[in-house]
DNA sequence: AGTATAAGCAAGTAACCACTTGCCTATCAA
DNA sequence: TTGATAGGCAAGTGGTTACTTGCTTATACT
């Protein structure tokens, strides 16, 4: 789907995937704190939320809420489909 | 390098490699009939030229000079950092 | 030389998108 | 029940970007 392009094509969203493969099942909190202090990311967060909405519609991030909390899982499967549908040749074509 | 993540986030550059991925060693105005005709691509001769530009910026589009005829070819090396960068997992991690 | 074809350059425009701001809701603890 | 914490909702704003328009350059053909 276009969404996992556009969902990638961010920096923000792309220090949250890293973020995310570091440390999973994270809140929106940690996330912004961790985002601050190990990936330079000063984005507020209603910005990180809405980034998170974006991940979320491409599927590359699901949200579980539990109590007051919500848990953000990294899915990296839907990257799987640009390998797929550009295949990386080891010399230029 | 940010310029790929950007580079394949737009419908009509993905399209591009999507022909040149079909036939390699184009001309922009070869470019351009194709994908009017084979991707439904409406984008004037300027527009495909400016999505080459990213795209050559990229690393994902080699231009080669010969005569009056530009030829692009096709190298989708670059994409390769992204399943470096975030592996995918065959279950939901 | 003159014309046609292939492509580059550059400024202007409109739409999109990331971000902020302000307010509201929900859960938990004292 | 009151306050604090975690998060959601929505409108407004500024910057980015895809696209158009118009002009220019370069190569090839007659």
């Amino acid at each position: 789907m276009a969404d996992v392009f556009k969902a990638i094509s961010d920096e923000t969203r792309r220090a949250i995937l890293d973020e995310l493969i570091e440390r999973d099942e994270q809140t929106l909190f940690e996330l912004c704190s961790r985002l601050a202090m190990r990936h330079a990311v000063t984005s507020s967060r209603q910005a990180v939320s809405q980034h998170l909405d974006v991940l979320e519609a491409a599927g590359l991030v699901r949200r579980e809420k539990r109590g007051r909390y919500t848990f953000h899982t990294i899915d990296t499967r839907p990257l799987a489909q640009i390998a797929e549908r550009w295949p990386i040749t080891e010399a230029p074509q």
